[in-house]
DNA sequence: CAGTGGTCTAGACCACAAG
DNA sequence: TTGTGGTCTAGACCACTGG
């Protein structure tokens, strides 16, 4: 009676891994295919494409049909940045969220941000600032174009209770955005807003979202000084 | 003869895509089960799975054992960081790139990082300060501390040629990471090496890599003024 | 206890690309 | 042309967890 015992991925990942790490195989080179892999740890050859797979998607190696599988060369670390609506990523801190419309008008973007959503010239967006704050104190900065084109109901949406930020991601869903991270020097309005001195260093991340072809939003958040961005590879 | 056709999990997962987007299934509302969805799509169990599997992995349901899947009340966007060597990540703007020794020495980390990598008191590094060029002009700098009692071959590698960030990517292999991203005023050193003023506001990108528990190396990447991280969700 | 997702298996066909 | 990964299928057992 031999037991039965099935191999899980997980575990020929595991000693995948194991073999790059330890240079059984070495960068560049091309390890067994998926059906003799298959045999070697007595398992479906879909188990061990699981494992591929997952590798591959974390960029530790390269896959192409007939040519095989080959231990990538120069592993490009891939981060995951969580990107959460700012009144949760303030409580997930325990701290109080809040947050305040400092700012709200029906008008047409600057050509700066026409250019970059490729909007039409007379396209009316919802310009909204708002102030997130945890526990009363200023968290971060947020200037939003809303293309009322697309999100109509945007117009009419109340935003005292509910922030523009979650407002958006509850009521227009979007297919794909940009991201964009930099350091700025404090605006004077924004060093204001901030609390902050003029010219003290800021980071600033802009997002873009769009609905298949169409513009949804796009925003700009400015955090309050010694914001860090946190993640793990 | 009725034509044979298998469905795609591509093809599932937009048909579930379309459903949550145009809140056919609200935001908190629960989804068929797998096997009710394979009957619909007329496909396998394996082939919806896979295709809820991406859901979820985007953020877009959320998958419970027994309590089923539901649609995310507030979906956190997830983006993808590359984070490639420096070399490569010029070269891909289609400049030229050469990096540059500064500084090089060994010692013992100021307690500061000792701390945040959780090293013992006399743990020997390798202090390596390299500037990264584009096309000649300060790229970023990078200021980077190696643990030399996991990684040894430091101590006697040369890094004229092969930047410290390429060489241990392709000789020290890691488990995992952290990384920390922020804007800093320049100071006064940084600001000098990077041809900037000081006080200008400068990304800084802070990271350490461990394998398993020891810890590999931690760097500090102090981009040029302007420098932008972009991604995509 | 029982329903739901998580995963494995064996077998099959297909798409792609190297030679 | 042909080897390799990509994917689908049908069926099965298991693990977790809500009731």
């Amino acid at each position: 009676m031999s037991a039965i015992q099935t191999t899980s991925w997980r575990d020929v990942r595991a000693e995948l891994l194991r073999r790059i790490n330890e240079r059984v195989w070495s960068p560049g080179d091309a390890i067994p295919n998926e059906a003799d892999l298959a045999v070697e740890f007595d398992c479906a050859r879909t188990t061990v494409n699981r494992a591929l797979r997952d590798l591959a998607d974390k960029g530790l190696v390269t896959r192409k049909r007939r040519a095989g599988t080959r231990v990538a060369l120069n592993p490009v670390a891939r981060a995951t940045l969580r990107i959460p609506i700012m009144r949760e990523e303030i409580e997930a801190k325990g701290l109080t969220y809040r947050h305040t419309i400092l700012d709200q008008a029906v008008a047409r973007p600057p050509s700066v941000i026409r250019q970059r959503l490729d909007l039409p010239f007379d396209a009316k967006h919802l310009h909204i600032i708002t102030m997130h704050l945890a526990d009363g104190r200023p968290y971060v900065l947020d200037d939003r174009w809303i293309n009322l084109t697309t999100v109509p109901a945007a117009n009419s949406a109340d935003f005292t209770n509910v922030s523009p930020n979650e407002w958006l991601i509850q009521n227009a869903p979007y297919t794909h955005g940009d991201i964009a991270i930099s350091a700025e020097d404090a605006s004077a309005s924004e060093a204001d807003h901030l609390g902050a001195p003029v010219g003290t260093a800021i980071l600033v991340l802009e997002r873009s979202t769009w609905h298949d072809h169409r513009s949804i939003t796009m925003t700009r958040l400015t955090f309050s000084p010694g914001h860090r961005i946190l993640t793990s590879i």
